[in-house]
DNA sequence: ATGACTGTATTATATAGCTAATACAGTTCG
DNA sequence: CGAACTGTATTAGCTATATAATACAGTCAT
């Protein structure tokens, strides 16, 4: 079970954002699988110092992008079908990837180029990711 | 001159940045070109409905960037040295990229599939490119 | 059924960001 | 000079966002 236990207590941005891409990051390193129990809003609120309805932010948020599924007094946990999450991953990418590629071009860039400045920035966002992202 | 005629009244996000991202815009087109003299802050504001101080955001946030000049007094121009320029360009390409970057690395996606998607989409992008890409 | 857990909803408070009101100071040109 | 422009600084208000306080309701094991 995902124990939050190395969630990092300072970083940027909003606690309930921060606990959102830990979660995802989770799944999308296959940490946690589906049917993953979650611990309740209560045990990471009292965990990290926050209030309850921080945690719950965060966990509605993962529920509406279809990550957890919450059953009014039984425990959360995470829902990730294999199709589902494929699916998902590619849709983004194709749609993130192409408008980025045609504002590239445009400004005249050409594809070495491009491809080298992405390899780049990835790099650099992996360095800024950090706690979340193991390997 | 810059006129600020064509601006669009409404848009996503505030204000200030929309005329900073106008204003960028121009200068990486080759449209607004060193030299050139800004109108003034309060010429903007009463053409677009806005506080003049409104203006002098996005003027002093340019200035900060190092793409405007203004003297207590007179009136402010546009300041593009080839170097600015080469840096303006890559800097919006590096936006662009970076937020693409971001949504990739959360949907799990590594650097390798990332990159040969990318330059797959690059590729396509290039055979469909016949008519002009405008807007 | 009861008690201790779970998730949910409503409301309040603090804070940050954007815009406005207003006053001040410098430049230009007759 | 002085009038009409220019840019600048300070302050206040408004809105959106993040978090908290609190109360309510469902599940589950004993």
């Amino acid at each position: 079970m995902l124990t939050f236990s190395d969630f990092p207590r300072e970083g940027e941005g909003p606690v309930y954002l921060r606990l959102v891409r830990y979660v995802r990051a989770g799944v999308a390193s296959g940490a946690v699988r589906d049917g993953d129990e979650l611990p309740s809003r209560r045990v990471v609120s009292a965990l990290l110092g926050v209030n309850p309805n921080t945690v719950q932010r965060a966990y509605r948020t993962l529920e509406e992008e279809g990550l957890v599924v919450s059953r009014s007094g039984a425990k959360s946990c995470v829902s990730v079908t294999p199709e589902a999450l494929a699916a998902l991953r590619l849709r983004l990418q194709r749609e993130e990837l192409e408008k980025t590629v045609l504002a590239l071009r445009r400004s005249g860039m050409d594809r070495d180029e491009a491809l080298e400045l992405f390899g780049r920035l990835w790099d650099e966002a992996r360095e800024v990711e950090e706690g979340v992202t193991e390997e």
